[in-house]
DNA sequence: AACAGACTCAACCGCACCAAT
DNA sequence: GATTGGTGCGGTTGAGTCTGT
């Protein structure tokens, strides 16, 4: 890659001493103009890779290490709202980057969730870069709470795991469907439906009709298994 | 110990958006 | 209105590491 005087700038894995001509570079003009850099430290990187290693890596803001149980029941949560909005997911997750997130669900929930990577799309059908400002009014109202109430849109693999997985927490049932599925069609696969008007934990809405709401949710990890997200 | 395959994650790429000119 | 430079985003790659045989 050519820079903008006919530079080649360097690519692949940053050392410690440009790391710490970064650093020098942000300490003194802040996180502006990255495309200076080369010019003024001397440092043979392009402006975008400089920008993405603060980014990612040298600012004191990142959290590095594995993720908390919190963290990747907010991260699904969030997904499950935002779809692949890396940067507005990493917004709500203290201390971790888009790029963290992305890597952490492309490796760890894919494969956990049964989720198959979509094969390659046509840059114009990628979703825009910019959120709907409803999408970021959600999102800011998703808190790394167990206490706020989360609607998770689920299906389920097979009646099997649907009463298995209900059994690992007291709840409700809630048939939404005016027209199919009677209550005790539903009920023979279900526990006992007990219907709660005041505080819960955790909603899971398996369709648009059937919802289940969790009193004393389980670890929404433990939960998840065996359904796939929608 | 050696090798192969699987996995992880830092970094790159192409594109879109926006403000300045 | 067109162009340009800076920035931000999501998708993808591939080197390094881990794990199983």
């Amino acid at each position: 890659m050519k820079g903008g005087e006919g530079k080649e700038y360097k690519k692949g894995r940053w050392t410690e001493e440009g790391d710490r001509v970064l650093m020098e570079y942000v300490r003194v003009h802040g996180r502006t103009h990255w495309n200076r850099i080369c010019k003024i430290t001397g440092l043979m990187r392009s402006g975008k890779s400089c920008r993405l290693r603060w980014l990612n890596y040298l600012s004191p803001n990142v959290k590095h290490g594995s993720f908390s149980e919190e963290e990747d029941d907010l991260i699904i949560r969030l997904h499950n709202l935002l779809g692949n909005r890396w940067s507005l997911i990493a917004g709500r997750v203290p201390g971790r980057t888009d790029n963290q997130v992305k890597n952490h669900w492309n490796t760890h929930f894919c494969k956990k969730l049964g989720i198959t990577k979509r094969t390659k799309k046509p840059i114009k059908d990628k979703v825009s870069a910019k959120p709907r400002a409803s999408q970021i009014e959600e999102a800011q109202n998703v808190h790394m709470s167990s206490s706020s109430m989360d609607i998770i849109p689920l299906t389920l693999n097979n009646k099997e795991d649907k009463e298995a997985e209900v059994q690992l927490g007291q709840g409700s049932y809630m048939n939404n469907n005016p027209t199919t599925n009677t209550i005790e069609e539903l009920q023979r696969y279900w526990p006992p439906t007990e219907w709660d008007d005041h505080h819960f934990d955790q909603t899971f809405m398996f369709d648009d009709y059937h919802t289940f709401v969790l009193h004393s949710p389980p670890r929404l990890m433990e939960f998840l298994d065996g359904f796939d997200v929608i």
